[in-house]
DNA sequence: CACGTATATACTTTGTGGCGTATATTCACA
DNA sequence: TGTGAATATACGCCACAAAGTATATACGTG
């Protein structure tokens, strides 16, 4: 298993990380937040941090487990491109709607420029 | 295959992603542009299809396929939290280097704001 | 209307990932 | 040093998705 979007296509592998998002976790506390099973968890929390999504620290016979941001950050970068292609539809769209506001004088809202 | 990250979980399906962010394509485009047999182009072209990553025109016998943006942006709006804690640890970073710089006033670049 | 092109679909096979169960390892503490 | 808690790993099984091959469908053109 080696991309990162193969890593996030698993949900409790997703469930894991948006749980660390707010703070770090042990094994224990994960396994029962998300209600499941013990090696699973370990399992998930294995591949996640061989992909570095997250690293762990030791506390006495607990690990704790907390994020790491490259790889994600890895998917945004890939985004980036397709958010070039979506922007410019909105760009498109509206240049439409303006066009159809001096055609059609109508009550229409005011439209309102975006970001 | 339900989510958009079992989707893009393939590489094919992602390769033709890709591609149709430049402009829209029939299958034989992609078909020879990806060097990949045409029914391997045919069902990922349906998967994403069904999944709302593209749409089809029909051009006599040829199909022209083009990108659909919510899908994508789904993933963007799921990675939001991921980038408030990153950007979170950008902070912290500079602070600590901030702080760095105050108590050992030594040969260090000046530190640049960020975003 | 026969033929070639473009695309879709059906069927089978194969590889791989996730899960459950059992067991190993490590540590604190009595 | 023995016992229980916390975590990791090994093994076998099953489901599923991707690919290959073959065939079907639709359309334009002579």
């Amino acid at each position: 298993m080696a991309s990162v979007f193969e890593i996030i296509a698993e949900p409790n592998r997703r469930a894991i990380l948006s749980l660390l998002v707010s703070s770090q976790q042990s094994v224990g506390e994960i396994e029962r937040q998300l209600r499941m099973p013990q090696p699973t968890v370990s399992k998930h929390l294995r591949v996640l941090r061989e992909a570095g999504f997250v690293e762990s620290t030791v506390d006495a016979q607990r690990r704790l487990y907390r994020l790491r941001p490259e790889p994600l950050q890895e998917l945004d970068a890939w985004l980036d491109p397709f958010r070039r292609f979506w922007s410019a539809h909105v760009d498109a769209l509206e240049r439409h709607l303006d066009r159809m506001d001096q055609t059609t004088p109508l009550k229409r809202k005011t439209r309102k420029k975006h970001r």
